[in-house]
DNA sequence: TTGAAAGCGCTAACAT
DNA sequence: ATGTTAGCGCTTTCAA
């Protein structure tokens, strides 16, 4: 517990115990057999001087690293958070630890990101999406490691994929809605280049219309700032310019809950008059006045598949190098007739 | 970019290169003087060959890690992703990487990861919170790295801590309230033992109202859920018990939404009728159909800060080893008289 | 401007 | 059950 400058090594805890090096580290890491009296005097001299080991020293010499890296879009998006916690609870008891990095939705931070990630050699990589700059699709291909991708499915898998088809989110929520009578539609989004899957999801959606010969008839796309305000203000300026839309789809159900509670405030029926949806089925909604419409991510069980993978527990069947599709899950809530 | 098992090393481009690995380590840090001719071939040879330095090896050799280690109690509690977000931004340009650990306000968790953390020989840590286990407290005060402490300013501080007086923020909306004329007062909160802020907050909050001869008239608390949710049955639950209330103080935004959602469903009249105040000032409630009364947390601004100290870019005369005391702003919204 | 040698703190592999 | 030796892949330091 003296305070010094230098760190301790194993070294000060061998000389405070007077066992030798090895049988320290044999100690410190449960390994090999070690008499219970040298063990006690190693554990004793290792608290009293208040050694903490040097893992970077252990990782170099075994070679072997206890990181898992998680690269993700954003912190702010309420979506991975959750995805996050899922990872952490699965690699809770598997001697993994999971390193977060933030992208920004920016291809060129991903790379980096990448780059730094694998420059301390993890035992694994979960990525969030499936769009990667070349030069992060050749380090993820070599990186010799488990690369899991996730949120996903909807192209080409470098290793492993775990997620929903967001394509086939955007047509199932067009179906539903076309399935309730709805025809003159409207959509309000982001504005943000890089998210690939709000793209696909509409893109879906838009397909599907088609098919059954409906067009969307308005769009609206916002950046930054409170979602909820934002999603107020986009569907009053959509309600002015189209007021005769009857159904509006939100590309997140933060922008929906806002404007829910705009239609509600102005007295709009819904879903008689109007009907809405979102997409990501976050908890939030469970407290507005109405349950906004909208459709399951799966983000717990993304999280708990790719932290499985990663660990090497492959969930029923899994072994890797597969893509894993599940299964978005309509939640109507109250907002469609 | 062929593909391999063993992962590539300094001795590979060296070889590929036809240069010494002293000189493509120069190279690769731009360190050193290197001829341009010199430094192109190698630049070639490891971007072919597809190679990411090892940085176990090197922080092992060179005795420097470049990773600051941030622990927060949770991901899901809104105000941690944003001050992550402020500590990403400041490091973003010193070459430092934040390294993120969760204890879901566990002591006991806290100090594993700390004990992880400082494993990996890091720059520095911030740490959310003053409280500690003795353990984990002998460990950060003999780290040898900056260990900033944040969000909290009232306990005893190990080396420099940035955050706010939360005894005081509970006070002064205490003072705001009364002055404001609201006497018959509830308050509604989390359940969490790990949670010291929140109990800091309402101790200062009850200490104010007692100072006027006012004592808090009825109390709530949650766990889990859904906090719109939560906030709106604990408010039901307290009005049908407590129906003469006249002012309903929560110990965060989301419960004081769900609440502010309800009592408006029931038509009554705020801030006429009734009072409502949250904490922490999250963008969220830009969205909603009045503004709650809360106070900032300036948690922009002790990422910020906390971020600079770490890196050695102390903000005007700030040079660690000391308490920065951040002023909570209130913002009275709609939903104070 | 470039290279050679030594060693960072630990662990694998092999003694004893 | 414990100790010894030889690295892990880099960077520091010194030499050329």
């Amino acid at each position: 517990m003296a305070d010094q400058r230098r760190p301790l090594t194993l070294r000060d805890v061998s000389e405070a115990s007077g066992v030798s090096e090895m049988t320290v580290s044999r100690v410190l890491r449960n390994r090999g057999d070690v008499s219970p009296a040298t063990r006690e005097r190693v554990l004793d001299a290792a608290k009293s001087l208040g050694y903490v080991p040097n893992k970077i020293a252990g990782a170099l010499a075994s070679q072997r690293v206890n990181l898992v890296g998680v690269i993700i879009p954003s912190l702010s998006n309420m979506v991975f958070p959750e995805v996050l916690e899922a990872i952490s609870a699965v690699l809770e008891d598997t001697g993994l630890q999971p390193v977060f990095g933030v992208t920004g939705y920016r291809a060129e931070k991903e790379e980096t990101v990448i780059y730094e990630m694998l420059s301390w050699r993890p035992s694994g990589l979960i990525v969030a999406g499936l769009e990667h700059s070349d030069a992060a699709r050749a380090m993820l291909g070599n990186a010799g490691v488990p690369v899991v991708e996730i949120m996903d499915v909807d192209g080409p898998v470098i290793d492993t994929a775990v997620g929903i088809s967001h394509a086939r989110a955007g047509r199932m929520m067009a179906e539903a809605i076309l399935a309730a009578g709805y025809r003159r539609i409207g959509f309000l989004g982001t504005r943000m280049a890089g998210d690939h899957r709000a793209r696909k999801r509409l893109e879906g959606f838009r397909s599907a219309l088609a098919d059954a010969g409906v067009e969307v008839q308005d769009k609206e796309f916002y950046e930054g700032g409170s979602s909820l305000a934002k999603g107020r203000e986009m569907t009053a300026a959509m309600l002015a310019r189209s007021p005769d839309l009857d159904f509006l789809y939100y590309s997140n159900d933060m922008i929906g809950a806002g404007g829910l509670l705009y239609c509600l405030e102005q007295g709009i029926d819904i879903p008689g008059r109007m009907g809405l949806a979102g997409f990501n089925d976050v908890d939030l909604l469970d407290g507005l006045p109405m349950r906004l419409a909208t459709m399951d991510a799966c983000r717990f069980e993304i999280g708990r598949q790719a932290a499985a993978i990663v660990a090497g527990r492959h969930p029923e069947g899994i072994i890797g190098g597969e893509i894993v599709a599940l299964t978005p899950r309509l939640n109507p809530g109250d907002t469609i007739r």
